[in-house]
DNA sequence: GAGACATCACAACTATCGGTTGTGTCGTTA
DNA sequence: TAACGACACAACCGATAGTTGTGATGTCTC
């Protein structure tokens, strides 16, 4: 056997905890003999000691100690691979755009109010793919920005407005709207709004062609996308420059940078994430969710609000 | 068997990868037939299909797919778990006062310099416990501020100055001072500092003591310590609180709270952090780590700094 | 459409493994 | 010093997981 075996680790992570051999295996329902031979067994296939033996009974070596925890994770992952795929009950597969975005943030809410809810975040490469995966089954739930012109969504798979994300702007301490607490999208015209992220045909690319349109606002999105970190870099040096986030988006930048995140009001512009699922789906966790996030529960409430005409 | 054979894992994620049980069989060196035997294994284990055979190759069912990833992450834990008790080559195990703190931060520069090297990352109770630990060779390594009155290090254990954390004012938008670049420490006398996770006889609260003294400061650990998040909403609320934080500490604070980080200058107040080791620990990642930080490497390259003068 | 070729599955066999019961060794405790 | 409680070792035995040999089934080519 190359590698390590499960059932050593639980009864290593049992010994460990019991401190005494016996009641690890009372707690197993084996006797102390196996318990002694899996946890040899392990300490063999490790090779290293993993207890100290005494009359007392067995306690952890310095090794012991520091395998504990990845014991511990070993055991942890196990159970959230099983629980994927787990017949009848299985973890709620849910496609998210990102981890970090706002859809995320929204699932993680759903997870704190609901933690007997297994999830599995999934993240498919864009909006065709997950309309597909939840099509197929592969997937049970997508949080996506959907309603787009020209998108027809196929038979059996249903969406709702699930919530809307306020857009914010992003700018360096240097930026000359820096220190307004907000601004109206009006008073962006001939800003350098650069969001180099932007892949033309996609939901949020027809989103914000439609907000620069409505506002007579001009983006760009020159340049390769080297992801988040140069684009922060940049707006933390630059005086003019300035992006689009959505308010619920995490930004993790580097202490020097001092960037700010400034509120868009009158109208505030937001961006509407559905949540898709298939209609044939019997899941119980998906009726879970849809409750959760019910129509016009996370309706964005700010009074006066944009939208592109085609959400509905 | 109640859990998952982790051989088993391995076979389906190497046939996952092939396509076809065959190469992948060739792959771990041994039959198609034994390959074929643990699939089967883990499909019943699990009570769910994972392949759909066809004559062209095993192609994966939508469990199969969403057992996937679990299975590399089960498979990454098990290495990451070998390779903290791996005789003569362990990780190394490091502490840090916490994950979301400059060392942390220090560790992962260091990291990302040294990919080669493995690291544990452990976070012990308190300094106490980490240089007992560090005796005891629980621990090869930990990055804390040891350099405080009265404190003497067992004999073997060694320290340096591993890098100076420059410490920043953390104010909300409505502060008086949040408009400001930089300040003085001299121009914080009056206000209101709030550092409620400050413990009496610490080194953190020993050096908060010195650099209020040293300014003719006051700081006022009053009230429980309910974490970051509750500063941070009391912070983000308030004009005249303000706290203390290191510049590579990262905070990650709601979208609405506009947090302004406020750098101190003439001077600069710098926090030194220490890594302890013992001299007769003869792990080799320990040197890499060591040189990696050597003494003035990390120091802070401001004009004029200040620490405490019982720091060296 | 037939045969060659690929795939994976099933069957029989066997060595090893992992559990049990019974006993041994060793340190602590009364 | 004897009783007790801890874990280890030994013998045994059924289940397991590998091997080789063969079968079933689908695909590709001519």
């Amino acid at each position: 056997m190359l590698g390590v075996d499960l059932d050593a680790v639980r009864t290593f992570v049992a010994a460990a905890d019991a401190g005494r051999f016996q009641d690890a295996a009372a707690e197993l329902s084996i006797t102390q003999q196996a318990v002694s031979k899996r946890v040899a067994g392990l300490e063999k296939a490790l090779g290293v000691r993993l207890f100290t033996r005494t009359a007392r009974g067995a306690e952890l070596t310095i090794d012991g100690l520091a395998f504990l925890p990845h014991a511990r994770d070993l055991l942890r992952a196990e159970g959230r691979a099983v629980a994927s795929v787990r017949p009848g009950r299985r973890a709620l597969r849910v496609d998210v755009i990102g981890r970090r975005l706002g859809p995320a943030a929204v699932l993680r809410d759903f997870h704190r109010a609901h933690p007997e809810v297994e999830i599995d975040v999934v993240t498919l490469v864009d909006a065709d793919a997950a309309v597909d995966a939840i099509r197929s089954g592969t997937i049970d739930a997508s949080f996506r920005a959907v309603t787009m012109p020209g998108r027809r969504l196929p038979d059996g798979v249903a969406a709702i407005r699930a919530f809307d994300e306020a857009v914010q702007l992003l700018t360096g301490p240097a930026h000359t709207l820096a220190a307004a607490r907000a601004v109206t999208p009006a008073e962006l015209v001939g800003h350098r709004i650069w969001m180099p992220g932007l892949v033309p045909g996609t939901e949020s690319a027809a989103y914000y062609d439609a907000l620069a349109a409505a506002f007579g606002l001009t983006i760009e999105i020159t340049g390769p996308d080297f992801g988040a970190e140069p684009l922060l870099d940049a707006l933390a040096g630059s005086g003019s420059l300035a992006t689009f986030v959505g308010d619920r988006t995490r930004l993790v930048w580097p202490a020097d940078h001092d960037l700010r995140r400034i509120a868009l009001r009158d109208p505030e512009p937001v961006y509407a994430h559905s949540l898709l699922w298939h209609r044939d789906n019997p899941h119980p966790a998906l009726t879970v969710l849809r409750d959760h996030l019910g129509p016009g529960r996370f309706a964005h409430s700010a009074a006066e609000t944009w939208t592109p005409a085609w959400v509905q």
